[in-house]
RNA sequence: GACCCGGUAGCUCAGCUGGUAGAGCAACGGACUUUUAAUCCGUAGGUCGCGGGUUCGAGACCCGCCCGGGUCACCA
């Protein structure tokens, strides 16, 4: 019964992602150019500098729209009657609404925004839409990059490319900036003089987070940069709230960033806004996504099945913890979020399936911290004829697998150099094996640990630094020496075998030697990645187990199960043996990624309401 | 849950043993046609997390609360 490991720590920034299927292709000319169909009509339309269309909705709650009354108001103050600016915004701003944002800051920030609002104002006034219909562009930035080659200072082919504005250097006729897209960021020249007086107005409206397109011929700078000298440029999308950026230099070849995004709970609040301006947050996630495609294609070439399970269960089970619950309302009824997906793919061995997985998310109405996210990614898969010695050949090459495409990911990108998924010799079995009881006899320096007597144990324990010894039983009094002597100094992937019957009451007995169970769990760096055992396949010790759980329920023990008498069914038609696993995919990221917040290896984490 | 650290301008932070708040960056205005943390000049921007208390006077001290981070415990 893997009750499998969970979800695991936090990431840093990384470094950029990579491609994008590249827009569809629509506009006309950057600039507006003419468009040649219908669709391209469509879009016209909406560039008529049509006031009420282009209304954006209120923001919050306080916030008026902008509009005539929002000018009165921005008059009243002594701003109204500016002229609109020029220039990027640079950096950044913290997002209105906030968690801790006072009213006050909200107004603060309302003046802020109040610039782009005017600046959005004077492009529809100029007749340009500010958010555009789509952009043909032609090559991703760093295509576009690579397309120069080592042309020396010819003008290189013309490309037309789209992103969003990350960093704004103006110089009165002419302006630097530099546009980001997932392939990365090139940097663009524009000229009063070679775009024009109409187009060079519009350049007065943009902020620093814009999403534009522009379409000019490559050329090298006098210090060598690829650069775009924009011929024509197209707003697509202003941002009318300005991203976090901080300033960017390079020193020593890696980016140091000032004043940057840093407040870690914003960033996982706002998690659009750290992948705006945090490249290496998208190459982290990216990698993320690697590693569970690289999961699937490992699976899926064993012909293990991939299979979904159901996430709302009216008996939950398969692990110990207490479960969210919510209520059918047509059925009148409690369902749970379940907590496993295991009982419903043994169910699937018993119908023939022999090898299914299942990639989904698990629910557990536990704590948050470090290492628990309510909801978390875990990876099940059970393989019948197969024991648990099978199963770690499996977990093994899995565990490559993931680290190879994780590696794979990240190459190249500021991601930190040190972390395990780059580190060869995670990527080198076989994985060491330590039998339970041996290691700890040896880490203890005795013969035998089940030798010891009470006392021995406890004084051992007490030197281990164990608290509330004197509660424990004395298979939990070895469960703590061994996780105190053993696992926590476990490095690198170290599979741990054959665990005493007392702590591992979902497996099955341990051919030859009935003290002990078929059951192995992974450790590494000190953390538990995989759980794994030879599955209990006989119903009548099955029912027995769960009986035993539901007395402890009934004893009000919330972490308890009850008797699952259609699971039961299911065995009693025959249950081949089965090898089974349970990874927590959080924490297998967090693993390789050297990631020590979950926060940061799951995209939206579970917050506390703003 | 216990303990420790923190919450000051949009961002990152400073503010010494109490004397009603500062810097850099961003914003806004001005200058600047090869810059890259662009530079230079100027302007504006803060109920110092919230609520009490001590004091002539609190961002600083005391109490309570909220939020965040960390350590431990719990859990796995």
């Amino acid at each position: 019964m893997p009750a499998g490991a969970e979800p695991g720590e936090e990431p840093r920034d990384g470094d950029e992602a990579a491609e994008e299927p590249a827009l569809p292709a629509r506009s006309g000319e950057a600039g507006g150019g003419e468009g040649e169909d219908g669709r391209e009509q469509a879009g016209r339309v909406v560039r008529q500098p049509d006031p009420q269309l282009r209304v954006p909705a209120v923001h919050d709650g306080e916030r008026p729209p902008h509009g005539a009354e929002d000018h009165r108001r921005a008059e009243g103050d002594g701003r109204g009657d500016r002229p609109v600016h020029r220039g990027v915004s640079q950096a950044a701003g913290r997002l209105e609404g906030g968690i801790g944002v006072t009213e006050d800051a909200r107004e603060d920030l309302n003046f802020v925004m109040k610039a782009r609002r005017e600046k959005l104002d004077a492009l529809v006034a100029q007749g340009v839409a500010p958010f555009a219909y789509g952009f043909d562009r032609t090559h991703l930035a760093a295509d576009a990059v690579a397309l120069l080659g080592d042309a020396p200072d010819a003008e290189g082919p013309e490309v037309r490319v789209a992103g969003r504005l990350v960093a704004w250097r103006a110089h009165g006729k002419t302006t630097f900036a530099h546009l980001g897209d997932p392939s990365g960021r090139i940097q663009l020249y524009f000229r009063k003089d070679g775009i024009g007086e109409a187009q060079w107005a519009m350049l007065e409206a943009f902020d620093l987070g814009d999403i534009v397109g522009v379409r000019g011929p490559l050329f090298r700078t006098r210090t060598g940069e690829v650069t775009v000298r924009v011929e024509a440029v197209e707003m697509l999308a202003k941002a009318l709230r300005p991203l976090p950026f901080g300033k960017e230099e390079v020193v020593d070849g890696k980016v140091v960033r000032h004043s940057a995004f840093s407040d870690g709970e914003m960033r996982s609040r706002q998690r659009y806004a750290d992948l705006a301006v945090h490249p290496e947050v998208r190459a982290l996630f990216r990698a993320r996504s690697m590693m569970t495609r690289a999961i699937r294609t490992f699976m899926d070439a064993r012909d293990f099945l991939e299979v979904e399970t159901p996430v709302l269960q009216p008996l939950y089970g398969g692990a110990l913890a207490k479960p969210f619950v919510t209520h059918h309302n047509a059925l009148d009824m409690p369902l749970y979020l379940r907590i496993a997906d295991e009982l419903y793919l043994k169910r699937l061995i018993v119908g023939g399936f022999d090898r299914v997985y299942e990639i989904g998310h698990d629910f557990r109405n536990e704590g948050i911290d470090r290492t628990h996210n309510p909801e978390f990614t875990m990876l099940e898969f059970y393989q019948a004829y197969a024991d648990y010695t099978d199963m770690m050949e499996l977990v093994e090459a899995l565990l490559i697998a993931a680290a190879t495409a994780v590696r794979e990911a990240i190459a190249g990108s500021d991601v930190a150099a040190d972390v395990p998924a780059r580190d060869p010799a995670v990527l080198a079995g076989p994985f060491p094996r330590v039998e339970w009881l041996p290691a700890l006899s040896t880490a203890l320096g005795v013969a035998d640990v089940t030798a010891m007597t009470d006392a021995e144990l406890r004084r051992a324990a007490e030197r281990a630094g164990v608290h509330g010894i004197g509660s424990l039983s004395r298979p939990k009094l070895m469960d703590e020496l061994f996780q105190f002597h053993v696992e926590s100094k476990i490095e690198r992937p170290t599979f741990v075998v054959d665990y005493p019957k007392e702590l591992s009451p979902l497996a099955k007995p341990k051919r030859g030697n009935p003290a002990l169970t078929e059951r192995f769990e992974l450790f590494a760096r000190g953390r538990e990645l995989a759980n794994a055992f030879s599955e209990l396949n006989d119903p009548i010790d099955q029912r027995a187990r769960f009986e035993a759980q539901a007395r402890l329920k009934a004893a009000g023990d919330e972490e308890a199960t009850s008797v699952d008498e259609d699971y039961l069914r299911a065995m009693e038609y025959g249950m081949p043996p089965t090898g089974g696993v349970g990874i927590g995919l959080d924490r297998l990221f967090m693993y390789l990624t050297d990631t020590p917040h979950i926060r940061d290896a799951i995209l939206f984490p579970t917050m506390r309401p703003e």
